[in-house]
DNA sequence: GTCTATAGTGGGATAGAC
DNA sequence: GTCTATCCCACTATAGAC
């Protein structure tokens, strides 16, 4: 019961996502949130530190998120599935999350590292192994940031790019 | 001695590669430029036809410079090692290309194609290679754009993890 | 080809009443 | 926790004089 403030802010974070998806990075702001909390803008400095803030708490959990989703992900094939799904669920979000600066003392502390070390343990702890787990990172970025910016022409055979990617890190992992 | 208009269309988009470069895309804009050209921003609408035509002369210029770039490189390493040095020697110019909705419509015509074409004809031209050579393209694009937007950590062994890319796409071009 | 003047839009943000 | 009122800023864009 003593919470109550913590809690309006959660509900405002979530609808924040919802209106993040349905208008597009590019509107998306404290103006398009009150909009749809049928709120007035200066009503929301109650609840977040400006727009940084709203954004910083988006952000971190996307990164909870996606660390938690991938969780559940055992071997190349189910990361890879995982991450690729998990991305274009919420592209905007997506979007928001990699394709900007990133101003890390916005975020809760732990959350992008929490995401990070998923992806890392792909592939082992050692540090020997992360090149190999960063490029396989960059790899799936690349085929999920190119698709959500439209970059691929319409025909193409995204699948079978994945397979690619699957069936190369598949390889890797064999031979260790 | 006829088309000096379009000398000064093309000095500008010169400068404005330059402003975007040392102020960042954000901060990217006629104002920008015109404070840069020594110029007030209204009098840029004598050679741009506003915001996005300046915009697609930048990514028209950038698309034809990375085809021009890509021409001489012969083998995975090469063109590996192109694309790479030629997208971060541009690194804001490179978001704009590739990190926001592209209105196909401001480019100059064949640019865009020019500079897939080449990545496509890595692997050669038939169809069915398309998938490998996509998955590739991508594959440096995250390698790229997840340094420029800043997302391995400071010691990551970025040359490591290109090799491991280069040496998977030998390996395919090997067993064609 | 450049200028001044101006309009319009949109956004973030603060102060203070209720 | 929400409101009104207000301010500030930045940028795009147009009209018309020089």
């Amino acid at each position: 019961m003593t919470a109550r403030i913590s809690d309006r802010r959660r509900a405002l974070t979530a609808l924040a996502g919802a209106v993040l998806e349905s208008e597009g990075l590019d509107a998306f702001g404290l103006g398009a949130l009150a909009r749809a909390a049928g709120v007035k803008t200066p009503s929301l400095y109650k609840h977040f530190d400006g727009l940084a803030d709203l954004e910083g708490a988006l952000i971190s959990e996307g990164f909870t998120a996606l660390a938690s989703a991938l969780e559940g992900a055992s071997g190349i094939r189910a990361f890879a599935e995982t991450y690729r799904a998990h991305a274009l669920a919420r592209p905007q979000l997506y979007r928001l999350m990699t394709s900007r600066p990133l101003d890390r003392s916005r975020l809760e502390p732990g959350a992008e590292l929490a995401a990070m070390t998923k992806l890392l343990d792909a592939f082992g702890e050692s540090p020997a192994d992360h090149p190999r787990a960063r490029t396989l990172w960059a790899w799936a970025h690349g085929l999920v940031i190119l698709q959500i910016d439209d970059r691929f022409p319409s025909d193409a055979d995204l699948d079978a790019s994945w397979e690619v990617l699957i069936a190369t890190a598949d390889g890797w992992t064999r031979t260790h």
